[in-house]
RNA sequence: GGACAGGUGGCGGAGUGGUUAAACGCACCAGACUGUAAAUCUGGCGCUCCUUGCGGGCUACGGAGGUUCGAAUCCUCCCCUGUCCA
């Protein structure tokens, strides 16, 4: 394994919320994190900089994608993802193994890897565990993840059974092939697979466990399945995992489900909802969320949330950025983010602090009867 | 004054006898989005009624009248707009 190193500061008394501190090549990150993501290595709409200022500390760009374009090599001959992409903090990178959900319609699958059609122009490629360690070693992130088989939701027993064992498979290949070829300074996180059936869950645990990974992801969830369900296979998760590691749920997810898993034992997240949702018009607030561009908004002069101390809060009306999002002025996205990336990333600053505080239960509670999303 | 061209739903613009409440685009209204093929996509968009259905009624293609079983589409007159000629 790495010299990633991984700091259990505290632990709730009531809930499985874990406060703690990962050591990563690019610098130290506080747990529970969210990670915006930065798909093409940018995180759409937001320079670098800004993210700094609202207390980013580590993003997510996907190896597929840059594999794709402009080419691992590149970026690796450019010195390397961080300073191509003037983010000197850390970043994981997804191994692709989301597109082989999301692009189904362009890949073909076997034991061995991904076959893809370029969604670019539908020229020929392919992935497999080794190449997708390749390419994250290329770009030099910080965690690299195993590439796997994320499954649709819903899915058979013996679907969910076939896919994760593959998935499985390959986590032992990246393994073995990440330990010869990455840098020492990176990290590898295994992907947990098994959809939402515990036995499954708990067979690969246990086949990760003995491939010995320096963090633990939990796939394959937020695919369409309901939330109650979710938070029963994360739940289901703790015991099985050691504590000592960090759990990286991933894709997730909405407020509420970021505190949901904190409390079940989550240290990481991302998800595009607070920057997707942005350039779409919806904004999240404390009373939930509003979708900027409705007509309700023509003349309201009020902040996007009154209680919101992010720079877009502090200066700009609604009226003003319903205008910027109806006109489809850039300026409406770059805005729009700035505010729900702040929103994620000071609800994550929350919790922190109410675990360190030892009232989390307090926090949790609130959420639960805000009705947020 | 004369010669052409043309007046279609909020706008632009198809449609030249029937399945046209009228293509398409824009605007407008609402919705979706969870390890980003997403600054994307979907739906609605005359009025009205109800037992909400590929439902009923009404109004609608400059105005008035006419032909026809049936007219945005054909005819007559009128009004208006554009271009050109005097």
């Amino acid at each position: 394994m790495g010299q990633m190193k991984f700091e259990l500061l505290k632990t709730d008394r009531a809930t499985q919320a874990r406060r703690g501190r990962l050591h990563l090549a690019h610098g130290v990150v506080e747990t529970p994190v969210f990670m915006p993501v930065g798909t093409h290595g940018a995180v759409k709409a937001v320079m670098p900089e800004q993210l700094v200022t609202l207390g980013a500390e580590m993003i997510l760009a996907n190896a597929y994608h840059l594999f794709v374009r402009p080419g691992h090599e590149l970026v690796r001959d450019q010195g390397g993802l961080h300073r191509f992409m003037g983010w000197d903090r850390p970043i994981l990178t997804d191994s692709g193994g989301y597109q082989v959900f999301s692009l189904s319609d362009l890949r073909k699958i076997d034991d061995d890897g991904v076959s893809f059609r370029s969604h670019l122009d539908g020229s020929p490629l392919y992935l497999s565990p080794e190449v997708a360690i390749d390419i994250q070693a290329a770009l030099g992130s910080d965690v690299v993840m195993v590439l796997d088989d994320c499954l649709a939701y819903p899915a058979t027993h013996e679907e969910a059974a076939r896919s994760m064992r593959r998935s499985m498979a390959w986590a032992v290949r990246s393994r073995a092939h990440f330990d010869a070829v990455a840098s020492p300074s990176q990290a590898l996180f295994g992907i947990v697979q098994g959809a939402v059936f515990p036995d499954l869950r708990k067979e690969s645990t246990g086949r990760l466990l003995e491939a010995g990974f320096d963090g633990y992801a939990i796939g394959g969830l937020a695919v369409g399945e309901p939330a109650p369900d979710m938070y029963d296979v994360v739940e289901a998760q703790d015991p099985l995992l050691p504590r000592d590691r960090p759990r990286y749920l991933m894709g997730v997810g909405t407020p509420r489900n970021l505190i949901e898993c904190v409390a079940r034992g989550i240290d990481m997240f991302d998800c595009v909802m607070p920057t997707r949702h942005a350039r779409n018009g919806w904004l999240f607030t404390r009373d939930g969320h509003i979708v900027i561009r409705n007509s309700r908004y023509r003349s309201d002069e009020n902040p996007i949330d009154a209680k919101c101390r992010c720079p877009v809060c502090r200066k700009y009306s609604r009226a003003y950025l319903r205008h910027l999002s109806v006109s489809k002025e850039i300026l409406s996205s770059v805005l729009n983010t700035i505010h729900n990336l702040f929103f994620y990333l000071d609800t994550m600053r929350r919790i922190r602090h109410f675990i360190e505080f030892e009232r989390f239960s307090e926090l949790l509670a609130v959420v639960r009867n805000s009705g947020a999303q």
